[in-house]
DNA sequence: CTGATGTTAGTACCAACTACTAAATGAGGT
DNA sequence: ACCTCATTTAGTAGTTGGTACTAACATCAG
């Protein structure tokens, strides 16, 4: 392992620091077989910060991200909304959707965004699910914009009905019909899931 | 505001730490109104490693816990599968997976599980979903243990039926008619998502 | 050979600690 | 009021993983 030259050394470093972000400048040091003050002026120069930040900052982001991805009521952004007429959202394409092998979405997140943009429109405490007609008219891929549009086509009693296309440049890669139970009691439940 | 007692100190002290880690023992000390060394004796006492630890251990727990919520190939764990004729899975509600307000499972997540499970009965490289029939026949908690069962009904040329039923503890709760579409060729992908 | 660029050494200093000793302050109990 | 034990505070030395700075090498190209 004959030891790099500086521009080499940097780009390794860079990755080497993201892909593994606690790593002291001593271990890198060794990794590298220069002397900490080298990894010290080449952090300086890449802009890396030290150690204790690139923790904290990974702490704090990783801590965002689970309220983002599981904890959210919503999959995906709401870009517009007529409560209990209809509702658009933003669904941007991210690695964790994807299948890895082609890059293509998962159906189940196409799903996610319409059923809980069916969920958001409708202007009561507890609106359920009942039942969902669906069909995926193309692939969507990494990276892709889904605008997802529900329009409520009648509500009755406990009952809506909601139509959703999903499109990612204007071409459509979801439809559905959606069926959803509503009450103004926030604790029924023992109905539908 | 009065200084606490010792017990009631170290009791708020383990309900801060852990809601907030990234508190030095100096802001806690200001917090509480004591001295620097009576916090470090309190986490000595409560075994409270110190903020450093705190924060590394958060960004390590957390990278794990987007892995497994957000990057994983199949929602719930796969327990039986004969490939191109079924297969089991178990999925368990928790706390990301419901309604803060109900505790009732997102329909979407019930989705997935079903919709991912499909995918994974299908031994071909390519398999995506083309569209679904689905009902949502009883709300299922937090907590729950769903068993979802998928049955392919019919499998030709390019296209897949297959009927999913899952249950907590025998009780249907959601159940679903899917038609897949599948490929030997990997990178298909224009057709459907 | 000289100069620029790159690398290493070394010092002083910092935050946020641990580990320890020792003194001051309570708060009761009799 | 006095004694006592628990609690709190003070202070010192040492650690990790750094920053910021100065100064001394090393390497190579023209």
């Amino acid at each position: 392992m004959a030891r790099y030259k500086k521009r080499e050394r940097q780009e390794l470093l860079l990755e080497k620091v993201s892909t593994d972000p606690f790593l002291t400048d001593e271990k890198l040091s060794e990794v590298f077989e220069v002397s900490i003050q080298t990894i010290r002026l080449d952090r300086l120069e890449l802009n890396i910060p030290e150690l204790r930040e690139r923790i904290k900052h990974v702490a704090r982001e990783e801590t965002e991200k689970i309220r983002s991805l599981s904890l959210q009521e919503v999959i995906g952004e709401i870009i517009d909304i007529e409560l209990n007429d209809h509702a658009l959202s933003l669904f941007i394409v991210e690695d964790g959707h994807v299948f890895q092998k082609n890059k293509i979405t998962r159906g189940h997140y196409l799903f996610a965004q319409a059923n809980s943009l069916c969920v958001a429109v409708i202007d009561e405490p507890l609106a359920l699910t009942k039942s969902a007609d669906i069909e995926f008219t193309r692939a969507s891929k990494l990276g892709d914009k889904v605008i997802s549009k529900a329009v409520v086509e009648k509500m009755d009693g406990h009952r809506a009905i909601i139509t959703v296309t999903s499109r990612v440049e204007q071409r459509l890669v979801f439809k559905g019909r959606f069926e959803m139970y509503y009450t103004d009691e926030t604790d029924e439940g023992e109905k539908y899931g």
